[in-house]
DNA sequence: AAACACAGTTTCAGTATGTGGAACTATCAA
DNA sequence: TTGATAGTTCCACATACTGAAACTGTGTTT
């Protein structure tokens, strides 16, 4: 403990390049081991994947279970994740920003388009769907948002990739899988490049079955004023329904609506919300 | 310069508010902070409420912010909730053994009867919404997953309190607010205790416009086989479209659905999956 | 029934980690 | 310039986190 020139380095004391963020980036880390399962989880298994020792992930648990971030079912000894989590999401998804910009855009686009219309936001060079509205049956919208799916292989990801800034484009395309998914699937940086700088030009993103056989879409990107990427916005539809090209024709409506979604987006954020401050 | 400890409040309590000790807690308690903001909240308006002193919720404010389970938008200087919570719930959504179980059978209800379906929870007393379905038009439905509504003027809520054991329900009672929302509102302790005696015999709970006006609701608990609350489903109406006897008609199909939620809930839960021990 | 194996829980000394008062910087207003 | 408020950094200190090891509980084998 040499307190005199403590003010040295942060010493992750070695080992494994961990990242030594913190007791709560662990707990962090147990909550997206018990999601990761997929299902409730024993305690065991959870050992298996986890780098902390036994002692250390009990306690953790242990944390996490009094606040309500997992539950334990004592039957059947399995950890699973807490309603606690449900409440923050609902939360989180209702307040975020371009979510509440663009549920009542999406709400019209659906009506007149009988399109299943998808709203997207990039998460660490993934897709993370925001908000769904579907063509057909009211289906459970929770099964969507907060669903993660590829940039490289779809209308969104390809509009949002395309207008990102160089830096961080090139970063980007670097942590896709290129996972061929389809024979139409882009399957390599170069081929994905190319068809990016088509994308910036128009503004229009393409799904050819990309992503799988049948399913086409048109994207556009979502741009603040300065152009920074919010998000994005598709209509999904089958080659049975239409050709893409047909689809495509719904590109301008498209493009209206993100432009509408940035600028109530941006309506929400920038108000001088500073008059009320009690609350 | 003493922090004002002795007090020793070591509750593991954990829920509503409860400060346990622990920087894990600590943690989750800004997030609520934020989330409870319902909008994006600067560092000062989270200072003036949270019971850390400014360091600490910086600190705080930046391993979450690092940890992805709160956003920082450095224009208008706000945080928000983070991209990881999405991805976090729409796992634990997902994955929870009880709107995993209903979800089909929910499906098939709707279908069935053209009413609006509830799922929902008990949490700390109040009645937290996991699923919906709603009878006309496809609405977004994490809108609702998440929701929190009051126990005692709902009718999934009066099913779930009738059928805890004699504590805990008497724990819960004590929480409820008992605001009066309606002049239907059973707006006391023992005008619901009666009432729930009432659920208690018959299976079946009513919200006879208790919480709205015009609302009405018949719900029933989701039992597991020793008689354990899992959850409650509910059909809605309105007094426009029928009236509570009619609604009524709907008990035993409710009690069913009830039944097999259940079942399958716990056919999820216990199947020993203990064979895959390697991995 | 005793012996074993494995899952889960508790303990405890040691110190890494988080704490928070205070000093500092940045921004705006008068 | 001074003053007020917001946000950030510093650092001595001790809380509260760590993890090996011992323990308990349950099921399986002999």
């Amino acid at each position: 403990m040499q307190r005199e020139n403590a003010h040295s380095v942060r010493q992750t004391n070695g080992r494994s390049g961990a990242k030594a963020d913190g007791t709560v980036a662990k707990a962090l880390a147990v909550l997206d081991a018990v999601a990761a399962a997929g299902r409730p989880v024993r305690f065991v298994d959870l050992l298996n994947d986890a780098p902390f020792p036994k002692a250390t992930l009990y306690r953790l648990l242990q944390t996490l279970l009094s606040q309500g971030m997992v539950q334990y079912d004592a039957e059947s000894q399995r950890y699973s994740l807490g309603l606690r989590l449900i409440r923050l999401a609902h939360a989180a998804w209702s307040q975020s920003s371009l979510g509440d910009a663009a549920r009542p855009v999406l709400d019209a686009l659906s009506a007149q388009t009988k399109r299943t219309v998808h709203l997207a936001q990039l998460d660490n060079a993934q897709v993370l769907y925001l908000d769904k509205r579907n063509a057909a049956r009211p289906v459970a919208m929770f099964s969507d948002a907060g669903r993660i799916g590829p940039a490289y292989c779809t209308g969104v990801g390809k509009a949002m990739l395309a207008h990102l800034p160089e830096r961080e484009r090139a970063d980007a395309i670097a942590k896709q899988s290129f996972h061929e998914y389809t024979p139409h699937t882009l399957s390599d940086p170069d081929a994905l490049r190319a068809n990016l700088e088509d994308v910036a030009r128009t503004g229009v993103a393409y799904d050819r079955e990309e992503h799988e056989l049948g399913i086409i879409c048109v994207a556009a990107p979502v741009l603040s004023r300065n152009g920074v990427v919010l998000g994005g916005i598709s209509f999904t539809s089958s080659v049975h329904r239409e050709s893409l090209a047909d689809l495509a024709a719904l590109a301008p409506l498209l493009r209206n609506a993100a432009a509408e979604i940035a600028e109530r987006a941006e309506s929400i954020f920038a108000p001088n919300v500073t008059a009320g401050a009690a609350e």
